[in-house]
DNA sequence: CATAAAAAGGATAATAAGGTCTTTTAATCT
DNA sequence: AGATTAAAAGACCTTATTATCCTTTTTATG
């Protein structure tokens, strides 16, 4: 569904976020160790995500990363849009260049109802809403 | 969504299905000029397909791929589970491995609701609908 | 001001996905 | 039987994704 940028993407910027809450900085090796994903890829999709604004970067001593509390209520189709663009909310399910209600492919209608609830769901969930749902069950990041 | 293969291979298996209801063989470099793909890879996936009786194929003159009148209510999970597998159903939004309702990811409950609805679409899709559905409206598998 | 901590950036390596080409096998038609 | 046509199979190449390594820049602090 997700590239693995955007999987490793969004785990971390739920962890951050989460971690900002707290008021807690947290630096790349403790990011990705406790999202369990490569430390150095983890790094480049960080630079990503902080020239895009949607976490911020500290360098030197005691910096690391954060989540601003006025991001707080950013969406996940933010962090996947920048991660993997929009081609999941507006490809072609068969991968047709041009497929719309004017030409249509076989399945134009079916794919239409499963991208749109793909993407209500990513554009209604904030940052915010995910961290207070780990907060009602034990959730885990890692593994 | 899917893997080219993937895309290339339902397309492939309905051109090939809607020409066998008019009772025509196809061969490969029709098939690949009709539904606008790399002939040598589709001839991979048709492999594939043919190996997993999905299609069946004829080789020497006049032959070509069929898709036999038992088979037209196949539903597209089958292919697509050949040519993609089942990551989609099964795999986790945020790419865990372990992820299901006794250690749920954040997003977990959010995603099941979608993939649930992505496979029921493709599970309850026969390929004789989708060329039903063909007849009903001008439908295109090019472009 | 020197040092250490941390992110940023560039270069490169490994793996997987996507795609091509050549040879082999099988069917059909003189 | 031999020629021809078409798919099957396998070897090979290309591109994109995933991942690592190493150097540079920034900055807080003793």
């Amino acid at each position: 569904m997700f590239s693995k940028s955007c999987e490793y993407g969004l785990r971390a910027v739920i962890f951050i976020a989460q971690q900002s809450i707290e008021k807690n900085k947290v630096n790349i090796s403790t990011i990705s160790e406790e999202i369990n994903s490569p430390q150095a890829f983890t790094a480049k999709i960080l630079q990503q995500l902080t020239r895009n604004n949607i976490v911020k970067s500290v360098k030197g001593p005691h910096g690391g990363f954060t989540v601003e509390e006025h991001k707080m209520d950013i969406r996940l189709s933010e962090v996947v849009s920048v991660l993997d663009g929009d081609s999941i909310y507006k490809g072609c399910g068969l991968g047709l260049k041009q497929c719309d209600a004017n030409s249509p492919c076989p399945l134009h209608y079916k794919f239409i109802e499963i991208r749109d609830n793909l993407k209500n769901m990513l554009e209604n969930t904030s940052l915010k809403s995910v961290i207070n749902d780990m907060y009602l069950e034990e959730i885990i990041l890692k593994r």
